[in-house]
DNA sequence: GGTCATTGAATTGCACACAATTCAATCGCT
DNA sequence: AGCGATTGAATTGTGTGCAATTCAATGACC
């Protein structure tokens, strides 16, 4: 009667509108709480977590374009936008214009933006701790989720069903 | 020289800066790469993913109070109450005070809500094949995930560094 | 049965995300 | 050089998420 729901068991379309059958909400309900566990960490830097991704990308690689920012970070100008002019205010960036093509937008660290970097070393350390997982589990589920993005991205540029 | 990353090696702090080692940042971009790719599934049905995730819990038990949805979704008053005020204008869901406490808001179907049903069985099957990925797959990834969600909510109401 | 704490939803304020649009700068092509 | 197409940011509008607050209803305790 109740038999188990296996790979091969596809009769039922019921069953894939139950909630906790869907990847897609322990994704979505897993990344909020990260985020939310961030919040506490980064309050004390003045950074939200988007921001604190910025800032990642600028410590590696300081002075890019913001398209640039977007293409790493998979957001777009109508995000990026406002969360940067929010950062300059904050006084962690400058975003001017490039001379060779105006239409381009760089963004650049100041000395406090490269300075906050050493603040911010605890925080990966803090987050790994809070996930109770092994590095070794970390970069598994890492590797995981970033193949799982490359391939849902693919997906959207793809025709409608493949 | 330029020696691999291993698991052992959290001898440079440096590392765990880098964008590409961090589970969040896969785990936050898969998600939004996730939502991206259900926009125009649920586009014709008149639908955001939140909302369908609401329905997808209420397809399941309908009839449940504001807080029952949000403990099932993870998701607080201050964002289901304008998503759910969305939902009843659109015309799925009909809220009403309980007659034995007040308090409580009671979130049940409408036929209409009930009839979206039968229209949005296709889209986990979408989803599923935009993964990629097999059942078994997407059965062992949702599991990490919801295991990950737990810690990760533990973690949120324990005291700071453990 | 009156007072205080708790609970549940709603509200407010802020910060994303993203589609769609706009606008200026640049490119490509002849 | 000229001009249509493209590119890159910015803007606009909608819909989340969540902390913090408010307010009414209920519970608990004396």
């Amino acid at each position: 009667m109740a038999r188990a729901n296996t790979s091969a068991d596809t009769a039922r379309p019921t069953d894939w509108l139950q909630l906790d059958n869907q990847v897609c909400f322990a994704l979505y309900s897993a990344s909020l709480a990260m985020t939310k566990l961030y919040k506490p960490l980064l309050e004390p830097l003045g950074l939200t977590y988007p921001q604190y991704l910025a800032l990642l990308v600028l410590w590696e690689r300081d002075g890019l374009a913001v398209n640039e920012l977007g293409e790493r970070l998979f957001l777009d100008s109508g995000t990026l936008t406002p969360l940067l002019k929010r950062m300059e205010t904050a006084g962690w960036l400058q975003r001017q214009r490039a001379s060779d093509d105006e239409r381009r937008v760089i963004v650049s660290l100041t000395a406090e933006g490269r300075a906050l970097r050493r603040r911010a070393q605890a925080v990966p350390r803090a987050l790994a701790t809070a996930t109770g997982c092994s590095a070794d589990e970390l970069v598994a589920l890492t590797r995981r989720l970033q193949q799982l993005r490359t391939q849902l991205l693919d997906a959207q540029s793809l025709p409608p069903t493949h």
